[in-house]
DNA sequence: AATGCCTACAACCGCCTTCCA
DNA sequence: ATGGAAGGCGGTTGTAGGCAT
């Protein structure tokens, strides 16, 4: 099927005149194509030509530089040239060590997502992250070492071979991605399968309006084996390393979570301040949770809404993800939730709660609301999470 | 000085996705 | 809905420069 469709695509650009396919026949001069179109190194002339035409047109349309300055490059390698030298916010030389780092941890969740990297890292475009690791893989070989450091342990992927680059995850003591940022191992290894890499995307890819209750599709389509990320029986054995975190600080954390989903809490939209952040690590493996399973929750709200306290954010949404929760085990009753506003006097209580109860359900009219789909367990899980709770 | 080897990194290529008329 | 253009991505190649012989 995969080979099929790429025999048409190949052939299809065949036919594509204007596509930008430098390559030259044989004998023919290296440096240009068919089109006069230059090839290879960019001259600082060509550099100020097109720095020239961004500040004047801004990025984009990059076809029409040619047509609008004359200069001889198609315009894919425009583009090529102003994202990975011209454009002002690059940084220059050398990573430094937090950025070595962060390109490592980084790998280790991603593997080879040169594009998604750089968007971690301000300043580096995704060719230089693929040059540096490149260049570290062959270092590390040289000298006998491995991929990754011992602190980041990999997770035995069975597809790997010699040339395929294996998956991994953070081992259980590594202090999260990056320094500005401490994602939590549960978020990531919540989605690990064993056979296939998970990548959460960047809360920068998340629109403004959309803040809960639906996978988002990237997610989706990343993981790709979305069953699978729901058979918890298939986490392999060194995924599973507990901490001492008892049990009823998950549950608690989960209650905080619920009650502020409910209630209001006093998050900020780009994840606010949390009590939760000093909680001790919690289990790694999605077994070791007392909860069933996980899930992503993303909603679509109104763009005015945005910055209203009471939307939900996962209290450890520090950039990443808008939330993950883990429902219970026992589903609960919609009465449970009068017992959720601890800081509440018991004389505010009822109306108080009657009153955000209004307001919930208005907030609620705006959540995608998912059907029950046995055959699709991200949905089915999610409807019967939520359906209790919320019956339309 | 000439040659060969190695390294870093810039740039290309093909494929895929997204956008838009 | 659809096809073409543009944008984006990741693998790979090309090349300049440094160093050793």
């Amino acid at each position: 099927m995969h080979h099929h469709a790429n025999v048409v695509l190949e052939g299809f650009a065949m036919i594509s005149l204007k596509s930008c396919t430098l390559s030259s026949f044989s004998g023919e001069d290296k440096s240009s194509d068919e089109n006069n179109l230059k090839k290879g190194p960019w001259t600082a002339a060509e550099d100020d030509i097109l720095a020239e035409y961004v500040r004047r047109h801004g990025t984009g349309n990059w076809n029409i530089v040619q047509k609008n300055t004359g200069l001889a490059r198609c315009g894919k390698s425009c583009r090529l040239r102003w994202t990975n030298h011209l454009r002002p916010d690059l940084r220059r030389g050398a990573f430094s060590n937090e950025e070595q780092r962060k390109v490592i941890e980084l790998h280790a969740l991603m593997g080879n997502k040169w594009a998604k990297m750089a968007q971690e890292l301000p300043g580096r475009t995704d060719n230089e992250i693929k040059n540096f690791w490149n260049t570290r893989l062959k270092k590390r070989k040289r000298v006998g070492l491995g991929i990754y450091p011992d602190d980041i342990k990999p997770v035995f992927n069975a597809h790997n071979s010699e040339t395929d680059q294996p998956t991994y995850t953070h081992s259980a003591n590594d202090s999260g991605v990056g320094s500005s940022s401490c994602v939590s191992r549960e978020v990531f290894n919540n989605f690990n399968t064993p056979n296939q890499p998970h990548f959460v995307p960047p809360i920068s890819e998340v629109p403004a309006d959309m803040q809960c209750l639906k996978v988002p599709q990237e997610m989706m389509q990343l993981s790709e084996v979305p069953e699978e990320m729901m058979q918890l029986s298939e986490v392999p054995e060194e995924m599973m390393r507990m901490s001492e975190v008892p049990e009823e600080m998950l549950l608690q954390e989960y209650d905080e979570f619920l009650e502020d989903f409910m209630y209001g809490g006093d998050y900020e939209c780009s994840g606010g301040p949390s009590s939760i952040s000093e909680l001790p690590p919690l289990p790694s493996s999605r077994d070791a949770l007392p909860f069933e399973e996980s899930m992503v929750v993303v909603r679509e709200v109104p763009q005015a809404e945005t910055n209203q306290h009471y939307i939900p954010r996962s209290p450890r949404s520090n950039g990443y993800l808008e939330s993950i929760f883990y429902p219970p085990k026992v589903s609960q009753e919609p009465e449970n939730y009068s017992n959720m506003q601890g800081e509440l006097n018991a004389g505010n209580r009822e109306n108080s709660s009657e009153q955000r109860k209004h307001e919930n359900e208005d907030i609620l009219s705006n959540f995608i609301w998912v059907e029950e789909d046995r055959s699709d367990p991200i949905k089915d899980t999610l409807y019967s999470v939520i359906h209790p709770f919320f019956p339309r």
